[in-house]
RNA sequence: GGGCGAUUAGCUCAGCUGGUUCAGAGCAUCUCGCUUACACCGAGAGGGUCGGGGGUUCGAAUCCCUCAUCGCCCACCA
């Protein structure tokens, strides 16, 4: 067989994820085995692949993989969500381009355009995550807006509704006005800023005297309909009851006393506008203020200002301040430090607290089982640090506001028949016209007198059932669900813990009283090499399909989880892909070169090769045992490098070094086989990790059947390991670095045989001098009683080695070597024997570690001893 | 303002219940080598008073206190 003489991934790659679809390996159905089960975190629908989708999909694909060829019934299921108002914006901004805008269409054809949208984009990411090896179910794929799906968001809503956990109020909530909805909290991104905070004068009815207030937000004071002092505050006592006019608009309103006024921030006066501010809003209620809403929903200024209408917000700022200042209303400007929201959608949008009337969901009630199961870790959070971000969280949670002011989406099931307080809540219209007779107890409503609710619900609303709805979870035939459900692990970013993780946690034991998931894996984020979060306006993301096209899935999938430590951060650099695309290459080619043996059955095992056939069964299982562990942990970067190191290292470096054959010479039948058997095992266990190269190497270490895949075997389960075949040698292989080293002082060429003497001065096992001879091509290895002159020497542990050569050699280098390592030696031994005399830590120290220092002691000794004569022969 | 987490080799990070996994890994660096799988490679080497200071202990990178620096989350001071 003619090889190539490097590995190039792209066909192969194509090739096998064929073949795994045609045999339908990554299909699961419920059967007799234990499931372990995956939802994807669903990308959006008219998404692209990007660094964070490549991480986190990679994780769950090593992670369902290794499920599989444990033997579990491995269900990984694929999906989209609609993520309601990115894509409605990309939607919106589309029709701009053509000069339509929302207010020109119906809901109707909005909704065309959204669905074309949809089918052209839509599902492009799941193609991408094909290249990228993923092994998921694909005939399970869902949408969070199919038709089924949007059957169970509908009656959850119901469901929730009937309980009393779901209400409509009128409340301060945070707008959005470039996208004209509603957000939660979670959607509001804060950031510090430097903002002005300007003083107002307002005048006091009948007196001569001004009150001064300070605000960030002079557009505001059209609104105001109070103004606000602490009712301790002396410097105001003589103004309580008073009333002051609002500047520019000339309003009289009320001073009143309100202790949650911070006497010390600004001049201790606050100017009260309680459509524009929560805490404005809460004191308004309390003292029965006017509310006086002077903005539209688009930002501007509305009618009720009076001023400025029609301008935006930020405009008018600048012109209401510049009236004040002609009006000599303007006492001073400061600038200050202030917490600023924006819209998470709209990056640019500053968010802004509108009273408006939404629905809710009650949070008081659903919280608890959540807390309680996370809290005992029936739901496990990897890092385990996030627990406490959970907890905080929970402790602090308010409703959550779920009704949004958009198309795409599910609709609200709220009909109305009357004015806004005259609803039903019904999953369908004939259900709410029947609802709706017996409320009014008029017979004769029709349908067309009923109106649904003009809005959808956010999207967290539908995907918080994700993990229930992809197995059908509230439809008739519960097989799918009694079987996959609860799921093993969600592996996501801790960006959404909030807005997902948490609220899946409260759907599952809502609805199912039982948790979504087991386990919850924490991915980073992932960041450039000099700490940036990627992104488009940075441009320092790299194109992920541009990667995979460079370094192969592979390669991209080992740069990915080599940085990938649990729970931090991961600061991609293109190298670690370039160090998976090598590894990929010297798998290769230690595949070509075992491929390339010829096998004689007629010859023997060597020595050597039997000797290196038992220490890398030995280093195997242990490597095996590692990796149990790692996984268990999560720690999957870590269970990487093991492997990495298992078969560069030991596999490469070391066992095909001693299995190798004599130049152009044959290769025994069983170290031919066992070989082959440690190269499938080693296949087997990097599979998870970097699923092509491995599948088409094991595909062709054998013949194998037409449907034969690795990824359908099994993963090898770890034997008892054997800890002094490895110590043993380590023992030789330093042997063998000093051999090697004194060649390469020398300028002894490899081919060149050498002689190798040693003088045993404890007892040592010689198991491994097949394997010296070999590694370092000794003509003879034989054990003396008496040191050689005139040869170069060593010392390991304290065995004396020494390999005679012709050349002179330098007396004084030598004796300077001997003498250095003499000197660390003491210095070991003087520290060991101060531990030892130290009367406390021998009463004190487990038998164990006493044991261990004395052995520590008696081997020093005897190597400076060893090293004293050496040292005295020389001269 | 409240909380969380970090600080170990040039870089990225391991180091679990204090003691042979105790100062480690990978990458990078340096030297030598195109030796018959692989220069996308091999052989070797250097590199850290474990952020500072205290304490507990026979023994501390590990536990406690404190300071410093950095990062993150939460929060309605106008």
């Amino acid at each position: 067989m003619e090889l190539a003489k490097s590995y190039s991934p792209q066909e192969i790659e194509s090739k096998w994820y064929a073949y795994w679809l045609k045999n339908k390996f990554f299909e699961s159905k419920p059967d007799h085995r234990e499931p372990y089960t995956i939802v994807i975190p669903p990308p959006n629908v008219t998404g692209v692949l990007h660094m964070g989708h490549m991480l986190n999909n990679t994780i769950q694909d090593v992670l369902i993989r290794r499920a599989r060829m444990l033997g579990y019934n491995a269900c990984w299921v694929p999906g989209t969500d609609h993520a309601s108002i990115a894509t409605e914006s990309k939607v919106v901004n589309l029709l701009r381009e053509k000069g339509i805008t929302k207010a020109d269409i119906s809901r109707e054809e909005f909704l065309k355009y959204a669905y074309e949208w949809k089918d052209k984009y839509g599902g492009i990411i799941l193609e991408q995550l094909k290249k990228l090896g993923a092994s998921c179910d694909w005939s399970r794929t869902r949408f969070t807006m199919e038709p089924k799906l949007n059957q169970t968001v509908i009656a959850s809503f119901v469901d929730l509704y009937k309980k009393g956990y779901i209400y409509k109020d009128w409340k301060i909530v945070n707008w959005d006005p470039t996208a004209q909805t509603t957000l939660s909290n979670e959607e509001v991104i804060r950031k510090d800023e430097q903002s002005k905070l300007y003083y107002v004068n307002y005048n006091i009815k009948d007196s001569n005297e001004t009150i001064t207030i300070a605000t960030t937000r002079p557009e505001t004071i059209m609104g105001d309909t109070a103004i606000c002092v602490h009712p301790k505050d002396d410097r105001y006592f003589h103004l309580h009851g008073k009333t002051a006019i609002v500047p520019m608009v000339n309003r009289e309103v009320p001073i009143i006393c309100d202790d949650y006024i911070d006497i010390a921030f600004g001049t201790g006066c606050l100017k009260v506008t309680p459509a524009h501010d929560t805490n404005d809003y809460e004191i308004g209620k309390k003292h029965g203020l006017e509310i006086i809403d002077t903005f539209n929903d688009n930002g501007t200024l509305s009618e009720k200002a009076q001023l400025f209408v029609g301008e935006d917000r930020f405009v008018a700022r600048k012109k209401v301040a510049e009236l004040l200042q002609t009006n000599g209303q303007l006492a001073k400007i400061e600038n200050i430090t202030n917490n600023i929201g924006y819209s998470e959608r709209n990056p640019t949008t500053v968010v802004e607290p509108k009273l408006s009337l939404q629905w809710f969901v009650k949070m008081d009630e659903m919280v608890k089982p959540a807390m309680e199961h996370v809290m005992k870790n029936d739901i496990e959070l990897y890092p385990s640090k996030f627990k406490n971000v959970y907890k905080h969280w929970l402790d602090n949670i308010r409703d959550w506001p779920i009704s949004r002011q958009l198309w795409w989406g599910q609709q609200i099931p709220a009909y109305y028949f009357n004015d806004a307080n005259d609803y039903v809540v019904a999953e369908n219209i004939d259900e709410a016209l029947k609802l709706a007779q017996e409320k009014t107890g008029n017979k004769n409503l029709t349908k067309t007198d009923l109106r649904q609710d003009e809005d959808v619900v956010d999207t967290w609303f539908s995907s918080w059932l994700w993990p229930i709805a992809v197995f059908d979870g509230f439809g008739e035939d519960k097989t799918d669900f009694n079987y996959y459900y609860p799921t093993n692990v969600l592996v996501t970013g801790w960006d959404i813990i909030f807005f997902w993780v948490a609220r899946m946690i409260f759907a599952g034991y809502e609805f199912k009283n039982e948790k979504p998931f087991k386990d919850v894996y924490f991915t980073g984020m992932v960041r450039d090499k000099d700490r940036r979060k990627m992104s488009k306006s940075l441009g320092n993301s790299p194109d992920a399909l541009e990667l995979i096209e460079r370094f192969g899935a592979d390669g991209v999938r080992f740069g990915m989880l080599s940085c990938a430590a649990a729970g931090n951060d991961l600061l991609f650099d293109e190298s670690s892909c370039e160090q998976g695309k090598n590894f990929c290459n010297k798998l290769w080619n230690a595949f070509k070169l075992v491929k390339g043996w010829k096998i004689d059955h007629t010859i023997p095992q060597p020595e050597s090769a039997k000797m290196g056939v038992e220490w890398f069964t030995a280093q195997l299982n242990k490597t095996i045992e590692v990796l149990e562990d790692n996984f268990s942990k999560y720690r999957l970067s870590e269970a990487l490098m093991e492997t990495y190191k298992l078969i560069w290292n030991d596999f490469c470096a070391i066992y095909l070094e001693i299995a190798k054959p004599a130049y152009q010479q044959p290769i025994d039948q069983l170290t031919y086989n066992q070989t082959i058997q440690f190269f499938e095992q080693l296949m087997a266990v990097l599979h998870p990790f970097m699923p092509f190269i491995t599948e088409e190497l094991w595909q062709n270490l054998e013949t194998r059947k037409d449907g034969e895949s690795l990824m359908m075997n099994s993963f090898p389960k770890a034997g008892k390991v054997n800890e002094a075949l490895i110590n043993e040698l380590n023992f030789a292989m330093d042997v063998i670095t000093e051999i090697r080293t004194i060649r390469k002082q020398k300028n002894i060429p490899n081919k060149d045989q050498i002689e190798l003497f040693v003088k045993t001065n404890q007892a040592t096992n010689n198991r491994y001098d097949s394997v010296i001879i070999k590694l370092t091509n000794l003509s003879k290895l034989a054990y003396v009683n008496d040191k050689l002159d005139g040869a170069f020497s060593f010392v390991v542990k304290s065995n004396e080695y020494f390999i005679p050569i012709s050349e002179n050699i330098d007396v004084k280098a030598e004796k300077e070597k001997i003498k250095k390592e003499l000197d660390y030696t003491i210095g070991f031994l003087n520290s060991v024997n101060k531990k030892l005399s130290n009367e406390k830590f021998v009463n004190n120290a487990p038998e164990q570690v006493l044991a261990i220092e004395r052995k520590k002691q008696a081997e020093a000794a005897s190597k400076i001893k060893v090293l004293e004569e050496q040292l005295l022969n020389i001269a």
